[in-house]
RNA sequence: GCAGGUGUAGUUUAAUGGUAGAACUAUAGCCUUCCAAGCUAUUAACGUGGGUUCGAUUCCCAUCACCUGCUCCA
């Protein structure tokens, strides 16, 4: 069986993981709503970094920014600067092009675009009568002007002053806040920083499902070194990064490394390494790990006149760490672990649908189940109170016993706890494993630690 | 943004210029003491807006959304 994309989106869907943004109104393009269990896998899926980042992590520290900041540190970014391009498109043959690159290479030059405005880039195209570079015609669109930032205003007045943006990623926000954690931790260069939080991207084609959105999670962590072991720590993080993927449950096979080339770095960067999953789709981008040199704090040294520069407290020497960046698109992951873990098996000749989730980051840990409803329900609920206080569960009194555990299998969940006579004569309930069908006979006071022992990773 | 495709219950689908039939799912009841059993009942759909027409889910136009490809992704 080969999954689609539709396939899991239907799953993602019917099994209460995923829907379609603003569905009732007929949706809004590329945007999606997380349902009730897509909730709880995402926060799993959170958590989990948050433990293997910042928790068990000597170097690392967390933190939680604000998606909007004084607009400064966009310009400062470059991503104010780098994205407000003049794009032009050929009717004809659909070529997509920057309109002053347009008019300088058709005029040898001669005239620059520089500083024009739209209607004197299109004037000016016209009038040298400038032709599609790949097809030779003269049917161009408008110039539409691209940002990749999203724009809105603070203040009650659509003042233009007062004009901020939606963060396009999370980073910025850890390096405003690098000589505070520094301080205020007493944080010792080699450290890091990290966080998750929702960003905003103008994507000119988002798709694929959750795949890339225009709202997204990201998952970022800026890891400040001494220039000089940049590359050393590059390398660990890379490798913590793939470990880390691996923990999860993703299928090595499926996972794979990708150097950028030279010519295919970002001017900041001195180099990038993707680790790209074979989705449905295709192999994309999950975790980007790039070695941003000093360039962020450089630049907002220069631009806030803030010294970020750090006192080695053993050689007295001052410098400007370099930044090593592991960043993750949380809702990537998710879709990630969705199609990794979505299976179909048969069982006796019947097909079962189960997600082979780790138990960690299942969204429901156990299911219980009263054999029959009218006998064993009240026991049932009882035992949903006293687990629910440590972790998610749920409870299932509706059909047969057997469409019971095929739906607990369908969502995931590792364990189901059947409650039968047994339970109300001597207190020993049933505990079924998802993935082995096995079942054991617990004490109901024992079931908790059972359980906690196996959703731990 | 471009090109092509698709759009009927939650899902998969059938039929039709005279407002839709099913399967699975779901819910309730009967039955049932451990892997989608059975019986009964019930809820539930023509993406949206126009046009043509006496009448449109069906034909036409627009729009929205999704899928595939291209483009894009500091």
């Amino acid at each position: 069986m080969k999954l689609t994309m539709e396939d899991l989106v239907n799953y993602a869907k019917q099994y209460g993981f995923i829907y379609q943004g603003s569905e009732i109104y007929g949706g809004l393009a590329n945007s999606w709503d997380y349902g009730p269990l897509g909730a709880l896998l995402k926060q799993n899926v959170k958590n989990m970094w948050w433990k293997k980042f910042i928790q068990e992590c000597p170097y690392n520290y967390g933190l939680d920014s604000a998606i909007l900041m004084n607009p400064e540190v966009w310009v400062a970014s470059g991503h104010v600067a780098s994205f407000s391009d003049p794009l032009i498109d050929c009717k004809k043959c659909k070529g997509r092009f920057r309109a002053d690159k347009l008019i300088e290479d058709a005029t040898k030059g001669e005239i620059t675009g520089d500083g024009l405005k739209n209607e004197e880039l299109i004037n000016l195209i016209k009038e040298k009568n400038i032709a599609c570079p790949k097809c030779g015609s003269h049917d161009f669109t408008d110039i539409r002007n691209f940002n990749l930032l999203f724009e809105t205003y603070q203040g009650v007045t659509e003042d233009a002053k007062n004009k901020i943006y939606l963060r396009g990623e999370t980073a910025q926000g850890i390096f405003v806040n690098f000589k505070n954690v520094e301080r205020s931790m007493r944080a010792k260069v080699p450290f890091g920083i990290g966080q998750y939080g929702k960003s905003f991207r103008n994507e000119i084609t988002p798709g694929n499902f959750i795949f890339r959105t225009r709202e997204f999670e990201q998952m970022e962590l800026e890891f400040f070194c001494k220039p000089g072991t940049d590359l050393e720590w590059f390398g660990f993080w890379k490798n913590f990064c793939l470990d880390f993927l691996k923990l999860l449950g993703l299928n090595e096979e499926n996972l794979r490394y990708r150097d950028h080339a030279k010519e295919e770095l970002s001017f900041y960067s001195k180099a990038t390494t993707d680790i790209e999953y074979k989705f449905p789709f295709g192999w994309g981008e999950l975790w980007g790990i790039a070695d941003r040199t000093d360039y962020d704090l450089g630049v907002h040294i220069k631009h806030a006149n803030a010294d970020l520069r750090y006192l080695d407290p053993e050689t007295n020497e001052k410098y400007i760490p370099y930044v090593i960046e592991p960043s993750v698109g949380v809702d990537r992951l998710i879709l990630a672990i969705l199609s990794n873990a979505y299976q179909k098996e048969v069982v006796d000749d019947e097909e079962r649908l189960v997600l082979k989730i780790k138990p960690a980051l299942a969204p429901i840990k156990a299911t219980i189940l009263p054999l029959v409803k009218k006998i064993h329900a009240q026991k049932a609920s009882d035992i949903y109170g006293s687990l629910s206080k440590y972790f998610s569960v749920s409870y299932d009194e509706t059909g047969s016993i057997g469409k019971r555990y095929r739906r607990s299998d369908a969502v995931g969940t590792p364990f189901t706890i059947t409650i039968d006579d047994e339970t109300l004569n001597n207190g020993t309930v049933t505990v079924r494993d998802r993935d082995t069908m096995k079942q054991v006979a617990l004490k109901i006071e024992e079931v908790k630690d059972y359980i906690e022992s196996k959703i731990v990773l």
